[in-house]
DNA sequence: AGCCCTCGAGTTCT
DNA sequence: CTCGAGGGCT
């Protein structure tokens, strides 16, 4: 060791830094080395020496530092101070889209940026949409001093040390600006793809499914040193953030500057700037038939406004910005064949048909088991046992049955009447759901104009019995924590579980006497004490998580119970309206039929079951294990107007009060006097069918209910707050009637958090987006509703909209 | 009777 | 996410 630094050695060491960093500019980011690699690997090592030397040599700067270093224990959080946003899809993911259509999307976006732009032609600068990780480089001085993942967006992971081992990324800048930060693309190229797994392969490693799996696994290397024995390449798209000079006007002017500060990016002959909707078309369809032949995946390209005034003219709605878009391409297709055609048996008894596949690679991953819906489907596509299919993965991730390759169906000769007609038939028939349930053997049925046949087991079948506590279990029901569905098949096949309520009646020793015996039938390894330590510990915790969810709120015991036609927007209804388990079970059909969207079928499920003895023994014993349903709209969740009236009607006995009567009601509600003088029967006649009337005859009992008819009258207001159009400004139900939609991740809040604070603010969260929709709230890699959202010209939120919303008074 | 909006239910792979 | 079907309004 040698703490003191020679002149001339810091001079030499700067040198080969200098060499280093210029050879290696040209070789990774030019493609056009001056040297030979044996020339840069002696220089290398020569300064890799001298640095072991001279410690004092030692610099985040220097390009030894590509090999990597300790491994880290973890990574750090990184707040992004420009937010990392996706950009809009603004066209359909419509897989038969042909040239036409594409074009006729494309028009449609440039129309509306140049009628908001209020010019002719806009100019567009263009990019591929690389299929790797977003990440974000900040260069202080020209050095590299952090590079971040995108994570959710407003933060992500501190991957410095890995990012430095990225030959293509400049560590060092000259003629930079003091601040600049670079966000880019790290993917891996379709060679260095292919040499990697091909080495994974010989190692006896797995090998990665494609090349951005690879490049995410590289990148999230606690040890840089693996990281750096991975080819990873880089092209930077964007300045984040700029300090101490100039940014530049346009796009392109943006990326050729990158360019010249030593960033790789994108060939200029795959970032032309065009003009207009034709220009746009254009460069798809060049990128689009080019697609293969480049050396890294696009799933996609990118359209940016090129002019930075005109960026800024157009600004940003919510998440994204409004003058960049991707237009992704059509999904991969792929041809497999079915091997087999099985049938599930869902927790209803739904069963449905599922296409086993030989595996095939499609849109980076293999796929195995494609749904077939139900037999309807089936025979319309006419899938058959040995058929070649077109697979595709639809939308996001789900891989469907595009249709079947008929030249290619397997036939066999068919023995004609005589010996000069050969002819041919299939060698399987078609498609016939089976007569009797594949798991229990009951008939299955079918009813008249359904598209779905059930299997008439009920409880008795081993599969609805399983996915019946599978249901129970789960985490927007009763939340029990640790029961896995393979636990629980294990539970039911071995009679320790019958119904849900024997869930509370497990012991210690059950467990693991279960886990030993499935152990057992799955050919695992004889227990070791160790094990058996892990076991206990599992089966406490499972016991705990058990235990733990006895207080259940109303609404998720009643979703938990599995009644047909009865989610989790249904059980609060009930739980809402009705308040009480006793209550919920005692209510006759008519009434329930009465509350706002349940109509008959549903009434009569919830009624069906209910009245079945079967049902209520097991929610009687759910009870006497002390399962006992909390309000969760007890005065303490903060009650807002509706939801109060909601209760006081109930309690009332005038259960059925859609919004439109509310208005009837508070109409005739104006001489309460004369309303405390009418008999029964036409006090109740005023909102409700006779049919109701009659069940409610039996049901209340008439002076109590007088009596509350009065205690109403002093509430009216309550009342008046249902409608819609005289909804009282609350400022705690600042959302009061309005109805938002969640797509997408959103950077901090999770769906089910984002969820419960619109409902603390008197908003409704629902699945699907129509006219009626007032808000859709997006995060990144929002899907069709956002697309929706966008055609129906609903108000676009991003989370910083919707927590601005939610402040408001 | 027909339309539009929601909700329920089923699903794949890592 | 998508489809099917129930519910409610015109």
């Amino acid at each position: 060791m040698n703490d003191l630094l020679p002149s001339a050695i810091a001079e030499r060491a700067a040198t080969l830094s200098a060499l280093l960093t210029r050879y290696g500019h040209e070789y990774y980011v030019l493609d056009a080395p001056t040297v030979p690699d044996a020339e840069y690997d002696r220089l290398f090592r020569e300064l890799q020496q001298l640095e072991a030397d001279y410690p004092a040599l030692d610099s985040d700067r220097s390009p030894t530092r590509r090999v990597g270093g300790a491994p880290l224990a973890q990574f750090d959080s990184v707040q992004h101070v420009v937010p990392m946003l996706s950009l809009g899809n603004a066209f359909s993911d419509m897989q038969q889209q042909d040239f036409a259509l594409r074009h006729a999307e494309l028009l449609a976006f440039d129309e509306r940026v140049s009628r908001d732009l209020g010019v002719a032609t806009v100019a567009y600068a263009t990019e591929p949409k690389f299929d790797g990780l977003a990440v974000s480089l900040l260069y202080r001085d020209g050095l590299l001093v952090q590079a971040a993942t995108r994570g959710d967006g407003a933060s992500g992971e501190n991957v410095t040390a890995n990012i430095r081992t990225v030959r293509s990324i400049p560590l060092t800048l000259s003629g930079a600006p003091p601040l600049l930060e670079v966000r880019g693309e790290v993917l891996m190229l379709k060679q260095d793809f292919i040499r990697l797994n091909e080495a994974q392969r010989q190692r006896g490693d797995k090998s990665f499914a494609n090349p951005r799996n690879a490049a995410a696994g590289s990148l999230r290397q606690l040890d840089s040193r693996i990281t750096a024995q991975r080819r990873l390449s880089f092209f930077a798209y964007a300045i984040a953030r700029v300090e101490g000079a100039d940014w530049p006007a346009s796009h392109a002017a943006e990326m050729d500057w990158l360019a010249t500060l030593g960033f790789p990016v994108v060939a200029a002959s795959l970032r032309p700037v065009v003009h207009g909707a034709a220009g746009l078309a254009g460069y798809y369809e060049q990128v689009l038939a080019q697609r293969a032949q480049l050396p890294f995946e696009i799933d996609g390209v990118v359209y940016k406004v090129d002019s930075r005034a005109q960026q800024d003219e157009l600004g940003f709605v919510s998440r994204a910005p409004r003058w960049a878009t991707a237009h992704k391409f059509p999904a991969e297709e792929a041809l497999t064949v079915v091997e087999a055609i099985e049938e599930q048996v869902g927790r209803t008894g739904a069963i449905t048909p599922v296409a086993r596949l030989r595996p095939v690679f499609v849109g980076g991953v293999t796929v195995t088991n494609a749904t077939l819906h139900n037999e309807d489907e089936v025979l319309r596509k006419d899938v058959r046992i040995g058929d070649t299919v077109i697979v595709r993965r639809a939308g996001d991730v789900i891989p469907e049955v595009v249709a079947v390759v008929l030249s290619e169906r397997p036939m066999q000769p068919v023995a004609g009447g005589d010996l000069f007609s050969i002819s041919e038939q299939p060698q399987y028939p078609a498609y016939r759901l089976p007569a009797h349930c594949p798991v229990c053997g009951s008939h299955v049925v079918r009813e008249e104009g359904e598209a779905i046949a059930r299997c008439s087991g009920g409880l008795v079948c081993r599969a609805q019995r399983s996915q019946a506590i599978q249901h129970f279990a789960g985490r927007r029901m009763m939340d029990i924590d640790g029961l896995g569905e393979r636990y629980i098949e294990k539970l039911v096949e071995f009679d320790y579980v019958h119904s849900v309520a024997d869930l509370y009646r497990l012991t210690l020793a059950d467990l693991l006497e279960m886990k030993r015996r499935a152990d057992e039938q799955d050919g695992a390894t004889p227990e070791t004490v160790k094990s058996g330590k892990i076991a206990t510990k599992w089966a406490d915790n499972l016991l705990a998580a058990i235990a733990a969810s006895k207080q259940p709120p109303l609404a998720r015991f009643l979703f938990a119970l599995g009644i047909r036609h009865v989610g989790e927007s249904t059980a609060k209804t009930l739980a809402d309206w009705l308040g009480r388990l006793a209550l919920v079970r005692s209510t006759p059909q008519a009434i329930l039929a009465a509350l706002p969207d349940i109509g008959g079928v549903v009434a009569a499920s919830i009624a069906e079951f209910f009245a079945e003895a079967q049902n209520e023994q097991v929610i009687d014993a759910l009870l006497a294990a002390g399962v006992q349903p909390c309000d969760e709209h007890a005065p303490a969740a903060g009650l807002h107007d509706k939801l109060a009236a909601a209760n006081l009607l109930a309690r009332l006995g005038i259960p059925r009060l859609t919004e439109i009567r509310a208005q009837q009601v508070t109409a005739q509600l104006d001489d309460i006097a004369a309303l405390a003088a009418l008999p029964r029967s036409e006090v109740i006649q005023l909102t409700l069918p006779a049919e109701v009337v009659n069940a409610l005859a039996d049901w209340l009992d008439l002076p109590a209910s007088r009596a509350q008819l009065q205690a109403l009258a002093a509430q009216r207001s309550l009342l008046l707050s249902l409608a819609p159009a005289q909804a009282v400004p609350d400022a705690q139900a600042c959302l009061a009637g309005q109805t938002l939609v969640l797509t997408g991740t959103l950077p901090t809040l999770s769906r089910d958090q984002a969820r419960e604070l619109i409902e603390a603010a008197g908003g409704k969260v629902s699945g699907s987006v129509s006219k009626k929709t007032h808000y859709v709230v997006a995060g990144s890699e929002a899907g069709s509703k956002l697309d929706k959202a966008l055609a129906l010209g609903v108000t676009v939120l991003d989370e910083a909209g919707l927590l601005a919303l939610l402040a408001r008074p």
